[in-house]
This record gives structure tokens, C-alpha cells and sequence, in this order.
DNA sequence: AGCACGCCGACT
DNA sequence: GTCGGCGTGCTC
């Protein structure tokens, strides 16, 4: 028997089928997608098993496989033929697409040290004795094993040790080995809520037209997961499974629990907050079919389910389901698309302020556009108030409007909670006046420059444009150009300042990094602990407190300036989610965004809560500067230790595309937002086209052409989420 | 990833 | 003459 092997190296050089012979004794055991111990080279590794054949098929003596690592197949049939496409779509190495799908413990990786967990449990045997001769102990330690037909070792311990030990030398009882779990679900709870009528019609609609694409639009507090709980419970009684896709920041203690209260231990929940151990359980219990839901972050997208009902991704318009770094670059959601063709069931993109391209898509009838239009507690969304604060700086020191003060003291009065959104997204830095709010933009590529100290220019990092840095501003000829960024702390400061008697909490990166903070802190904060949350993106996000009936933005201005085409629909949706956090009880809400760029569409559509005023107009930009939903985007990262030799490989190789393409736009090189890191300097092409066939066969050549090549990496990103 | 091979400069 | 630099290529 011969067997094709992926090993585990991730170089383009060994991204191939390598075959082996299987010895007598392991003939039996080998299934494809498990994963085997093999020699190569002079190194031992693992490796997947993707072929069987009985013919070997090079004249070389093939060398045999050491082992086998397991007895059940790690990958399927769908799975090995998924990351076949992923490769296909993404060009990075086969191996690299299983391993995304596979929890770290999986990994095939060398020294993996992650096992199952044992308990030693006791059974009755099936012998005849007599209970009468037994002492007491003895006696009370049967008669628990016969109530329960299984005992944990601790537990008969500590009734008598030697009792126990006896009656296992008597064959009464038996000792056995079983696997549990590190996590615990509540075996069965059903937490049910009661439905509007414009969340049935939604309901019924999917579940009665399956195998279709959707697009979910629900305004903020519309009741979407109520939806998706109810879809999921329809899959469910007709034994089929479900996904349901979060995005982490959203993939709180508080969602999983509602699920697990739904659907008991029918769930099994993966995201960044389990240990490595819970994630292997996780999926384990999920390979075995003792969990028929899946919920979890943007992996979860691989869960290794039979038999799928529906995939549901939540907020849909989240960057958070594309992989930016390691190789594969993927985006969940055409994964999901993927998986919802090979098992024929229905895909929900669900959204408050869907992205361009899934509402694009929507329009065109590609998928079928369901729409949540009301709240679920029947009030209106909140009042947006925009403050100008090119008018406020004349007046107030600090961050805060007079109007967000007086509104926030209103608030602590009547004893309701606020949150103020500090924006902070990406913090690179760029140059806007003080005075007026101008900001500069490359005339090519609208997109704003960015701030380089060291070279003392504004640099564009889509085509390289650059000009000097100027002190007067070109708009209102005031000197008053300066540099932003504020930190929560700065800020969190200025509010205890203002606000000697609130409580507040701050939430952003540096308080939620130890694990379990995240939790901790919305758990206090639903329970009132506190009177204001003020924190970064991550309080804009999925957030259902009943209390909150003021949401303050510091600064709008700061994701509108990103060096970043989508920076309009990231601010639009966050402004817009945000906003949804107010008055999701039976008080009414309100919202205060203070913003140098008042005029700004994205800033003036959040005001009515107008998402498609906001789509219309911004596809009209879209269409004007060719980028997506009209225009794909591939994105070439090209770096390495010698700027000089770096850059002229950069141009060789746009030089080359330009040779091999038509119909192509083809940006660059320009250096990379952060050009230097660790003395390695970085430079991006970026191509925008419609049809992608040809840009595939010169990209593969390309990287074929610098695979063996350590003195410079190229790195491709197909529809990159963010440019930098 | 590791390791061998091979082709040039600076030493005992 | 030889030691060792690391660029290139191979691993079933």
C-alpha cells in the first residue's frame, strides 16, 4: 500500500504530495485525512494522509511510514476538498488551508502536547454476590453506583478507599477509563421568547425557500438573534445542524449563554477566550455529533459538521471574517457560501448596516434581501444629535460639548446609564486643522494621507503620492495644523473630572486583555455598578444593556480620516451601532456624536438612521473611484531587509503584471502604512479589477518566481478588509 | 524547516 | 593550499 502525504512544512517548495509506503501492521488504520508520523529528509514529521493507491508512482525507493497519529479521520471529505478551493483562491500552501481548520491542538505539528482528559469511573458488574455480606461502607458505595450506573473514583473515595478496593478485587465493581470534557453545558434548558409578527414572516420565509442566500437587514435592537434562534430550532427538529458566525468582540459570555439557555448542551461555543484544551474538546464534541449548533468566531466557519441546516453570520459587515495574516487569507463568509453549496442549505447575512458588496449583491437579487425595519420593544431607534465642535472648541477646554455635559448630567440624575464611545480605530496618524477640520487627501485616490514624521511629508499608501507637510492650512489659511490622537485614559480623566461623583468603567484594550475582564466588566455594568462605560470600539458592538439611554461619541472624525476606502462605511456602521446601544429598554434614547465634519454623509445619514441614503450615495463614490462592490481588489505585499533591492523587485514586479495583464488597474509600489518594522521595509502593489483569471496565472508565477527567494517575501491578499 | 552541496574570499 | 561564508536545491 502506498499513501500521497501532505507534510506539515509550510514552504512553497514542499507544497506537494510526497508518497510513502505503510507497513502490515498499519494497512488496517489508514483512512484518508488522518494524519501520520513520516521521515523526511533527515527530519520526522507529520503529515496528512490525502491519497491511497495500491501503485507507487516514481521509480524511487519510497521510504514507509513511521505511525499513525490518529484513529479517527481529522479532516473529511468536504473539509480536504474545501481547502483544495482555499488554496485555489487565497494561493497559499495546502497545508496552511487544513491547518486553519483545525483547532492548535490539532495542528499537525510536532510535540503537540494537548490530550484528552480521563476521569476513572466505576460500573456495576454483572456477577451475582450477596449485598448481605457486605459491611456498611461497602453497602452505601453500591448503592450509589446502582442509583447513578456510573461514579466518579473522588466521589467513592471518599466514602472508604479500602472498601472500594475490595469490592473492585470481588469483581463487583468495575473500573473504567472515560473521556470528559473541560467545559460543562447545562444538559437541557429552553428559554423561549416571544416572537413579533415581522420576525416570524423572516422566520418563515428561510425556512420555508431553502438552499438560498440572505441578507438579513434589521435596525439595531430589531431582535435578529431571536430570528436565528428560531431558524436554528426549525433545523434542529429535522436533525439537521447549524453555524452561527460572531464576530469576537460580539462573542460575549452573555450571547453564548443565551444560546446555551435556548438549547442546552446541544451547543458548542469556540472563541479566542477558551484555552487550547477547551477548544479541542470543542471540536471533538462537534466531530462526534454531541453538539448539533456551532457558535464561535471566524474558525468556526470550518466546524466539522454533517448534515448542515443553516449557516448564519452575524454582522455580517464585520472586517473580523477575513483573515488579514496568516496565510490563508480567507473570509468566512465565502467560505460560508461554499459550505452552504456543498450541503445544500440556506446562508443568513445578517446586519444593521450591511456591507456595500453583500447589500450590492442584495440589490442584484444574487441574494434575497429580508428586512427587520421596527424594533423589537415597538420605540422609535434614538435621537441623533450632531455636534459641531469647530463651533464647540471655541467655548470648551476639553473633549466634552456643553450639550454631551448637560445631557450626561441628566442622565446620572434620573440614575441611567451612559456610554461614550471613544473612536479610535487603527491610530495611524494624519494631519488635519485644528481650526476647521481640513484634512488632506490624495487627489487619486481620495484616500487621506498619512502622517511620516521621519521624512516630514503626507504620504498616499494606495499609489505613493506625496507632498511636504504644510503649517498653514490650505482651506482657511489658519496656522493651526496639527496631528490627532487621543488616548480613553486622556479621556477618562477629563470625564471623572467633569463628572466628580459617576462611576466609571473603562473598557478597551488594555483593560480587557487578561482574560475573563470582558465578561467581568458587562456583567457589572448590567448590573448597574456603574454609570458610565466609556471605551473604545469595542462598546459599540452587540451590546444589550436596558438601562443605557445616552450614547456619546468623543470623536467621529478619527475613523472617518483612516488611510482606508471603506473609512465612510466604517464610520457609518459604527456610528450607526453604536447609536443602536441607546434606549433598547422601555426608556427612550439618545445619541450625542460630536464631529469636526458635521457635513460629512456618513456622519449626516447616521442623524435619520438612513442606511440606504448612506448605500446610495456611497456606491456612487465607489463607482466613481472603481473600488468595491465595482471592482475587485488584490492587494501585493512585497517586503524584506534592503529597501534599495526591495523596491526594485517591487517595480519588477509590477512591471511584469503590467505585461500580463489587461483590463487591469495596477497602483504602486508605494511604501506600506507602517513602512519599517524590525528593519523590514514594505511596499504594496494594488491591482483592481473585474475578472480575475489572469491576475491568478501571473500572481502563481510570480511567487513561484520568489519562492526560494529569503531575501524578499511576496504576500498576496485577495479583497484585502483593510489597506494598510 | 533542516541539511548538503558548491563556489568564492581570507587565513594558518 | 584549506576553512568557512551563505546562496541554491532537495526532501517521497
Amino acid at each position: 500500500m502506498v499513501v500521497g502525504v501532505l507534510v506539515e512544512l509550510s514552504n512553497k517548495n514542499v507544497d506537494k504530495i510526497f508518497e510513502y509506503c505503510v507497513p502490515h501492521n498499519l494497512i488496517d488504520k489508514i483512512k484518508i485525512g488522518i494524519r501520520v508520523i513520516i521521515p523526511f529528509g533527515k527530519m520526522t514529521l507529520e503529515g496528512f494522509v490525502l491519497e491511497i493507491k495500491s501503485e507507487k508512482n516514481i521509480d524511487k525507493e519510497l521510504k514507509y511510514i513511521i505511525d499513525i497519529v490518529d484513529e479517527e479521520v481529522v479532516l473529511n471529505s468536504e473539509l480536504l476538498e474545501l481547502g483544495k478551493i482555499i488554496k485555489r483562491k487565497t494561493l497559499a500552501t495546502l497545508i496552511r488551508c487544513y491547518q486553519v481548520m483545525l483547532p492548535k491542538a490539532l495542528k499537525a505539528k510536532r510535540g503537540s502536547s494537548i490530550n484528552k482528559k480521563f476521569d476513572t469511573i466505576y460500573k456495576l458488574n454483572n456477577i451475582n454476590y450477596d449485598y448481605d455480606k457486605l459491611n456498611e461502607k461497602q453497602k452505601s458505595i453500591i448503592d450509589i453506583v446502582k442509583n447513578k450506573t456510573e461514579v466518579i473514583k473522588k466521589e467513592l473515595e471518599n466514602i472508604s478507599s479500602s472498601s472500594l478496593k475490595t469490592l473492585l478485587k470481588k469483581n463487583i465493581l468495575l473500573e473504567e477509563k472515560k473521556e470528559h470534557y473541560r467545559l460543562k453545558y447545562s444538559k437541557f434548558a429552553s428559554v423561549k421568547m416571544q416572537l413579533t409578527d415581522d420576525q416570524w414572516k423572516v422566520v418563515n420565509k428561510v425556512i420555508n425557500n431553502k438552499n438560498k442566500v440572505y441578507l438579513l437587514h434589521g435596525v439595531t435592537g430589531s431582535g435578529k438573534t431571536e430570528v436565528y434562534m428560531e431558524i436554528i430550532e426549525y433545523y434542529l427538529s429535522l436533525g439537521k445542524t447549524s453555524i452561527v458566525l460572531v464576530p469576537e468582540i460580539s462573542l460575549t459570555p452573555q450571547m453564548v449563554n443565551r444560546f446555551q439557555q435556548r438549547f442546552g448542551d446541544n451547543i458548542a461555543a469556540i472563541h479566542s477566550a477558551l484555552s487550547d484544551g477547551e477548544k479541542y474538546d470543542e471540536w471533538r464534541r462537534i466531530c462526534r455529533g454531541e453538539a448539533n449548533i456551532v457558535i464561535g468566531a471566524r474558525s468556526a466557519i470550518f466546524a466539522p459538521l454533517n448534515n448542515i441546516g443553516v449557516i448564519i453570520i452575524d454582522e455580517e459587515h464585520s472586517d473580523s471574517y477575513k483573515q488579514n495574516d496568516p496565510n490563508p487569507r480567507y473570509n468566512a463568509k465565502d467560505i460560508a457560501l461554499l459550505r452552504g453549496e456543498y450541503h445544500n442549505c440556506s446562508v443568513i447575512l445578517g446586519s444593521a448596516t450591511p456591507s456595500l458588496e453583500t447589500m450590492a449583491r442584495a440589490n442584484k437579487g444574487v441574494y434575497k434581501l429580508l428586512s427587520l425595519t421596527n424594533r423589537v420593544n415597538g420605540k422609535d431607534l434614538p435621537e441623533v444629535n450632531i455636534v459641531d465642535m469647530n463651533e464647540e472648541m471655541k467655548r470648551v477646554k476639553g473633549h466634552f460639548s456643553n450639550i454631551l455635559i448637560e445631557n450626561i448630567n441628566t442622565c446620572l440624575e434620573k440614575d441611567e446609564q451612559i456610554i461614550i464611545l471613544l473612536n479610535r480605530r487603527g491610530y495611524s496618524s494624519f494631519v488635519s486643522c485644528k481650526n476647521c477640520g481640513f484634512t488632506f487627501k490624495c487627489p487619486n485616490c481620495d484616500i487621506t494621507l498619512t502622517f511620516h514624521k521621519s521624512s516630514n511629508t503626507m504620504r498616499c499608501h494606495y499609489c505613493g503620492y506625496g507632498e511636504k507637510i504644510y503649517t498653514e492650512c490650505p482651506s482657511c489659511k489658519e496656522n493651526s495644523l496639527n496631528n490627532l490622537g487621543v488616548g480613553t485614559q486622556k479621556i477618562e480623566e477629563e470625564l471623572q473630572n467633569l463628572f466628580s461623583k459617576a462611576k466609571i468603567l473603562r473598557m478597551d484594550y488594555d483593560t480587557t486583555s487578561k482574560k475573563g475582564m470582558h465578561e467581568k466588566m458587562i456583567k457589572s455594568f448590567k448590573k448597574q455598578e456603574y454609570n458610565i462605560l466609556l471605551g473604545t470600539q469595542m462598546v459599540a458592538k452587540g451590546l444589550d444593556f436596558s438601562n443605557v439611554t445616552l450614547v456619546g461619541v468623543i470623536n467621529a472624525d478619527t475613523s472617518l480620516n483612516i488611510p482606508d476606502f471603506r473609512s465612510s462605511e466604517n464610520t457609518f456602521s459604527l456610528l450607526s451601532q453604536v447609536a443602536g446601544r441607546s434606549g433598547r429598554g422601555d426608556k427612550a434614547g439618545k445619541v450625542i456624536i460630536q464631529t469636526f465634519n458635521k457635513d460629512h454623509y456618513a456622519i449626516e445619514f447616521t442623524k435619520t438612521h438612513n442606511y440606504l441614503g448612506f448605500y446610495n450615495k456611497e456606491m456612487i463614490i465607489r463607482k466613481q473611484l472603481k473600488y468595491p462592490p465595482f471592482y475587485y481588489l488584490c492587494l501585493i505585499k512585497i517586503s524584506g531587509k534592503n529597501n534599495q533591492y526591495i523596491l526594485n523587485e517591487a517595480s519588477k514586479i509590477k512591471r511584469s503584471l503590467e505585461r500580463n495583464l489587461t483590463n487591469t488597474i495596477i497602483l504602486g509600489p508605494s511604501t506600506a502604512s507602517i513602512f519599517k518594522v524590525n528593519n523590514i521595509f514594505r511596499y504594496n502593489i494594488i491591482l483592481k479589477y473585474k475578472n480575475g483569471k489572469e491576475i491568478y496565472l501571473i500572481l502563481e508565477k510570480i511567487l513561484e518566481h520568489y519562492k526560494a527567494n529569503c531575501k524578499l517575501k511576496v504576500d498576496v491578499d485577495f479583497n484585502p478588509s483593510q489597506m494598510l
